[in-house]
DNA sequence: ACAATTAATTGATCTGCGTCAGGGCAGCGC
DNA sequence: GCGCTGCCCTGACGCAGATCAATTAATTGT
């Protein structure tokens, strides 16, 4: 553990941004498009540079931000794998979501004024933080910064009922491997193999199952050739076969 | 059936916005507090009253918007109930929510640029409509309009997580005639008697249980007192104690 | 007013997954 | 070395709620 960057990542790519190479790491961000438009107004465009603010790292455990905490800023995971949940009175958690390199967490916060959920990091992980009062400024003068705010909260709308159907546990977690492989390719890892930062019980919470049939369900995916799993090191072997169990709920 | 507007609803007051007084039905609606600004520049206000379209009436059965549309708008509604839902490929469905009065519907459609889902009248509804392009360029001009359509769109982020958990059928229940009491209540009816537009079947598949759980569970609530039911009408008669069962749902 | 649909209720049975219980294994401090 | 703790796996069992089946309202059309 001498390099705390790469700390506990082992298959394919590691999925943490290169800190020296900010380019190519904003290249793969959900703001991308904004933060690096092709022929817009440089003026504008120094301005969203400035109120973004690099926040790391933090180690497993840590939170970037926590439940109640007042609404400030909007986050988007440059390294690691950070978790969002909630703990309910009797201090059970419920697992909101994990969110890779790239993508926003915080927008849920907007309208309750304040944040419903915690952030955890679940390994090493490094943030660009955005100020919400002065993105929200900037929006005015700067359209597309507008349009992709839209896009990206309408965009968690959806997220988030997708969990929301009565599937089973083998549409879940099939649908949770598919879903986990698009998004790294999306930022560039491999969609093939990839690391499970998150525990099976994490899992297990988020898909609403226990931990117990996620064991289960993995390993009958392994006995059908669907995966190889090892310990948190995950193979998709028949992606066809895997579409095909997570149909009903990514396919529309 | 002699009068359209007011069909099939019978008890306390009826949820349709009376049609010669916006005034009054604006204060209600999620955009009311930028349709309706007290010391606000006149001039921006006029553009945004503009570019609202009135539509209606929509009979039972009709659709608001249809899944794939291209996405050109977003909705209040102005009267009656509406219903949004997904047809899987096998034509299952797949309801995602049922919307009051003053609701905003349409908002997911943002970012994969088309409806993602059917809006389905199930009574008679009238509608407001709200060009999108031009709502945003509005947007721009008044940051109280930027504002209000970032709140709305993170609110439904949260509820549409708000069915995701692992909850009893007597639970889910709860927490639905709640919500929909509240909802009534801060649009100026009832919040203890109200008339369920919607059939079990609907309420069945929005809470993900089978019509038969719903009927049982509704009975058995009215076993227990906490409710009356008569056919579609509901009488809400130990609040306290409904709150008590959903409180795993609404609080947190 | 009538049959013809469609929706709602109720009971009987079935089942997927949670719960409980037990055991293995790696990391860590002592 | 040792026990401790956390995570993962596996089997036995029970239960909430789905499914099947049959009856009884409500709607709708003619």
């Amino acid at each position: 553990m001498k390099d705390p960057v790469h700390a506990g990542v082992r298959p394919a790519q590691s999925p943490i941004a290169d800190d020296g190479d900010d380019l190519r790491f904003c290249s793969t961000c959900a703001f991308g498009s904004v933060c690096l438009p092709a022929g817009v107004d440089k003026t504008a465009l120094r301005e969203l540079h400035m109120l973004v603010e690099h926040i790391g790292p933090y180690r497993a455990g840590d939170l970037v931000f926590r439940n109640g905490e007042p609404f400030a800023a909007i986050f988007a995971v440059r390294g690691g794998v950070v978790k969002t949940r909630q703990l309910d009175d009797d201090g059970r958690e419920q697992v909101l979501g994990f969110h890779l390199p790239g993508e926003m967490i915080g927008l849920n916060a907007i309208h309750p004024a304040k944040y419903p959920c915690d952030a955890v990091a679940l390994d090493t992980v490094f943030v660009c933080r955005f100020s919400f009062p002065a993105l929200a400024t900037l929006a005015v003068k700067m359209p597309d910064v507008q349009q992709q705010l839209f896009r990206l909260l309408s965009a968690d709308i959806g997220k988030a009922s997708l969990l929301a159907g009565d599937y089973s546990a083998d549409e879940r977690l099939a649908a949770f491997l598919l879903g986990l492989a698009d998004r790294f390719a999306a930022r560039g890892f491999s969609a093939k193999a990839f690391r499970l930062e998150m525990s099976r019980g994490d899992i297990a919470n988020y898909l609403r199952l226990a931990s117990e049939t996620v064991s289960r369900v993995l390993r009958r995916l392994q006995d059908q050739k669907l995966i190889r799993v090892d310990g948190r090191d995950v193979e998709l072997l028949d992606r066809a076969a895997l579409l095909d169990l997570a149909r009903n709920i990514l396919h529309q």
